[in-house]
Order: structure tokens, then sequence, then C-alpha cells
DNA sequence: CAGATTCTGCTTTACGTACCTCAAAACTCC
DNA sequence: GGAGTTTTGAGGTACGTAAAGCAGAATCTG
């Protein structure tokens, strides 16, 4: 059987209101005697009970999740992960809050965050666009001891407890190396097509991309990065356009958001199969596109798994619970035609 | 605030005892007041509370493991798996127990199966190894209504309520395409390299790895499966062997248990970067074995993952709580050397 | 050594559910 | 309508912890 409070206070020699207060981080307890509470709790390899605490405690969790209004596919993965996610929360007294700002303005999270009332909301997992603002308005936070991880999208690590979400330099290279192996030993161009590179997560992308190609693929040349502005049809202007005036593409790394026009431009033409594409985020289209054999590789983070995990990073800050590193740690998902879930 | 028994029994009109009956399947009620009490519970979105009814019940999990003693590296990191969730057990109320028993031997297992007191054991997962006896060990426990998971290696699911593990056949059709991409427009013999053919796992993969070569990559031939049988020095002979004899392989799949040999080969060989290698299972060896470039791509499966998701499943089958889908699929993983976690 | 202060013990109530007992009420059957 | 059976109600205890109040003990202060 395992050991309860009781068995505590008995093995230490002290009555369970004694116990109660060190548990608890409570005052009026020499510091000798807490010695002697956590010195019993050693030897009898007590844990707290969580269930039975915050069955006490009448502990709800109250998360806030702060995301970007319907932008793209992605975007409206990652919401439709959370309302999942919000059907089973009740089961574990969980209430999730769930608040869509403007897509990257920075001002309309900070005022979001401004708005936050500490004493209702436990924790906070946001979707980040970094700014003074933001950066002032997650120190708020901080200080009111409200734990923060960011999703998807980082801040300076001094701002928030963790970050969900993937190397987005890792990921470039690993799609300069999905490209370059896939094309063998041709050499030509690769264009780049990307919602916007104002967004840091892509510029990251990007540069990692370009850097991988240069060292290690020396017959690629990387084009200028065309940028759709998460609008499908500038999308396939754009690279209608550059297709048409350069002869020798090889490859094609769609960065971010803008699958949609991609798939649609090179649907409209023979020579879709001599292009090596790599794309990121699965979503029906870009697994449609692996099976039609438009798309080579997809690069891919787990919307499911980021809010499931940002709901236990969260939770075990407030309940000052162990993280099992590996479980929380987001994977570089690589999909082929072959492998999708 | 969320509504309890208490309120159920108000909106009924029922007493708490009535309540508590419907709720726990509890003989002795009229339909007609079973479906009052049922309406109510819809009416008010009731929802019984877990923590406190394991609370009272003094529910404590007792999941049986069953591996197979250190094989591979694959199956010792299974291991350090558990044991790594063995630490992390005691905080909700789950007692691990690991068995080991020798390695693919049907009749040790089904022993070890008979062996299980049904009184004391409340779920069981196994790296299944099937046999008449094993089913028959199976269907015992489940008579006795005790959640059953196979572990990597399957049964016919008849015999089990889950199966934590890949798609062996997708993951050998993933291994071909990765070959045959990877080696551009060479062609020329693929070597396949295994532990043995008898495990069912490995078998699957080899077929559809074969099969898919022949429909997408003509000009790539398969040789015969080399067996090193769990041993790194026959697999190193067989190999180079093998290498020597034949002087147009450009590609290698290392199906399961054999990586350690196939890097020594490799690794000794100055033509080893000619070669194509895709194998299985990420470890420290593998890992090295991709930065080094002597691999290409390693497919594997994420058996911390697996390890927690079998005992989510087996859990949620004792508390009656639904599953998340997409939580406990266990994906083909592909790494290349960039996307390394 | 009295008085103040800090520390500790004892006890109670509560959280939401499970499970038990005993008695009362509502049915069934003849 | 009485005996028997089934269904329901009322109430209690328990699980492990939290949180509180109050009294008594130990320690410190002057």
């Amino acid at each position: 059987m395992r050991p309860t409070v009781h068995d505590v206070a008995g093995e230490a020699g002290v009555s369970l209101a004694t116990v109660d207060r060190v548990l608890n981080r409570r005052s009026g307890v020499r510091a000798e005697t807490v010695a002697r509470v956590n010195a019993a709790i050693l030897r009898l390899g007590y844990v707290r009970d969580i269930s039975a605490a915050n069955l006490a405690k009448q502990r709800v969790y109250n998360l806030l999740f702060i995301v970007p209004e319907g932008s793209n596919s992605f975007m409206l993965g990652l919401e439709q992960e959370l309302n999942q996610a919000k059907l089973y929360s009740v089961l574990d007294r969980t209430h999730l809050d769930i608040r869509k700002v403007k897509t990257f303005d920075a001002d309309a999270l900070a005022t979001a965050l401004d708005g936050i009332d500490i004493t209702q909301v436990s924790g906070v997992a946001l979707v980040a666009t970094e700014s003074e603002r933001v950066r002032r308005a997650l120190a708020r936070l901080r200080e009111a001891d409200i734990p923060v991880v960011t999703l998807v999208s980082d801040v300076s690590d001094a701002y928030r407890d963790h970050y969900v979400g993937i190397d987005n330099i890792a990921a470039g290279r690993t799609a300069a190396s999905l490209i370059g192996r896939f094309c063998g030993r041709r050499s030509g161009k690769v264009a780049l097509v990307a919602g916007s590179m104002l967004v840091k997560d892509h510029a990251e992308r990007r540069a990692a991309f370009e850097q991988a190609i240069g060292e290690a693929f020396r017959g690629l040349e990387c084009l200028p990065v065309l940028e759709g502005r998460d609008d499908a049809a500038v999308t396939r202007t754009l690279l209608a356009e550059l297709l048409d005036r350069e002869h020798d593409v090889v490859g094609l790394y769609s960065i971010g958001a803008g699958n949609r026009g991609v798939i649609d431009v090179l649907m409209s033409r023979t020579d879709y199969r001599d292009i090596t594409v790599v794309a990121h985020e699965l979503t029906d289209h870009s697994k449609q596109a692996l099976h039609d054999g438009i798309f080579d590789a997809v690069i891919n983070q787990d919307a499911g798994h980021e809010v499931r995990s940002a709901i236990r990073l969260l939770k075990a800050r407030i309940d000052d619970t162990p993280v099992i590193a590996n479980q929380e740690a987001i994977r570089i998902e690589i999909y082929i035609r072959d492998n999708l879930p």
C-alpha cells in the first residue's frame, strides 16, 4: 500500500497538520521540523496523490489558448485540434478557453494578453508574434506566476516556460536534403514559395534551406522567394509566371502557407513529375498531392500533439509535477506517399 | 460548476442511491427509473469525476508488460522506456510489472500468459508471438475481461483490444520508396539484411519492400535476404562476402536487428557513400551512422510513445473512457541527418 | 520568570464518488 | 387483502488530501 500523509506524520513523529504545512509550504514550521518531515517523506517514498489533492482543492485548470484567427490551413487544423481537446477536457477538470486574434498582429496579441484576468486564468498558451509590448505583457503573467508556453512560434526564452513546436532551422535543412537527394545528380534551379517572409518561422526555414543547398548540393541554385501572402490566387500567378520563364526548375520548396496555389499550378502542367516538390504541413490537400505524385515529401508538425503537449506542460507547471521530456518534443515529421498516417 | 451525482439525483427526482445504482450498473432499478436518471445525466451533461471515483474505489492499475528479453537494441530501448514510465507511474496509481520471456518463443510467452493471476492484474501488454497456445491464453484473459494490447508485434485482432505499433507493410514500402528515390536514376542491386525471416514483422517489411521496388523501380533488383540471426559477427561475414561478390550494389535495406554489423562492414569500405542505406530503428548507433553519412535514412517507431500509448489504452479500457485515436496512432517516422530529435 | 511569539497538535469539514445497511414504499401474485 | 418480492430512499463511512480554527507546548525576549 502506498504511504499517505498519515504515515508520513507517524514516521516523522509529528502531527498531520504539520505534514500538511510542510507539503504545502505554509509557514509556521521550524526548519528542523521541516527537515524531519522531508526525511520521513524520502524514507517512505511518499508521493502526494494528485487526484485526491485536486479533489480537495476543488482545482480547475483554466487554460487560455491564443491563436491567430483562421489564416492558413495549418492554423485551422490547430484550432480544430483545440476543439477536439476541449471535448475531452471535462474529464480532467480542465477548461480550455480559445481566443482568436488578428494574424501576426503583435499589438492585437499584446492587447489580448493584457486583458487576461490573472485571478481567473491558470495557464496561457499562445502562438507568439514577438514585440516589445508582447514581451511586457508576458512579463506580467510570469510575475503573477502564471505558466506560459509558446506554440508553433516562439519568443525569447526569458518570457515563457516552454516552446512547443519544431526547430524551423532544422526543418529548412531537412527540406534541402530531401530535395537535393530526390533530385539525384540533376542540376538546375529550385523555386521557393512562401506566405510571407515577415513570419519568423518561414524566414528561418528559408535561410536554413538556402544555406544547406549551397553547402551540399552545388548543382542546385535557389531562386528568389515568391511571396503569395496567404492568397492562393497570388501564388498561382507568381508561380505560373516563374515556371514559364525558367526552364530548368528541378525543385520546389513550399515553405509555409501556399500549398493550394502550388498544387493548382503544378496540376495544370505536364511536367510536374520532373519537379521535386517538398512542402510543409500535412492537410487533406497535401495528402492528396502526395498521393498523386505532385508532392514528393511533406514536412509536418503534429498539431494535435502540440495542443496536448501544451496542455500537459501547463498542468505540470501548475501542479509542480515532472515532465517527460521525450513526450513533449515535437518531431519534424517527414511524410512520403507510403507512410501517411 | 460542474454537476455532481447530487445534482443528477435532484434533477431526476430520485435518491442518490438510485443514481449510484444506475451509474455503476447495479441491479435493482426499474427500467423506467434508469431511463429517468439517464435523461437527467444527459440534460445536465454530467460526467463522472474519475479522480474522485478512483479515489473512492481505491483503484490501482496493475499493468503487466511482457517483452522479449534483451534481444536487439530496439527491444532494449523498449525496456528502457518501460523503466522510465515506471518512474512516473506512481503518480497516477499505476503499477507496472515487466516480465521478460525468451525471444520469439511462443511457448514461453504462452506459459507467462497462463501464469497470470487474473485477480491481481488489471491489464496486459505483450510483444506477441502468435501460436495456438498463445491464442488460447489470450482468450482466457479476455473472458476474464482483462484488457489486452499487443505491442510492436500483433496477433489476429480477435485476441486483443488494440495493436500498438506500426504497419510493417507500409514501412517496407516506405523503405523501398526512399531507396528508390535516393538512388535516383541509377540501376543496380539492393541488398537486404535482417535478423531472421521467422519474425512476422520482418517478413512483412521484406515482402512489401520487394513488391514496391518491383512496381516502381525497375532498374533495381533485390538480392536474397541475408539472415544475421541477431548476431553482429554473422551479419558482418555475410554482408562483406556479398559486397565482395556483387559489384553493382547501389542500395541496402536493413530490415530489423543487424544495424551494428551493417555499420561495421560499410565503415570498413571506401565505397560506402555509393550505397544508399535505409535501416530501421533509431538508436545511438544508427543516429551516429546517419550523422556520418553511412545511413541515408532510418525508419523508426517511437518506443516511448508505444509504451505510453499502451498504458493509456489499457487504462481507458479499464475506466471505460474514450480514446483519442490520433494520439494513439504510432507513426512510421522517417529520419535523415537533419531532422534527428 | 512572566509575557510574547512562534511552532505544533488536534479536530473538523469538505471535495465527488463508491459501497454498504436498513427500512420503507411500491409492486406482483394468488 | 395479505404475503412475498422488487424497487427505492435515507443515511452512513470511506478514500487521500486541503484548509481552517483553536488550544497547548515550546522557544525566545526582556
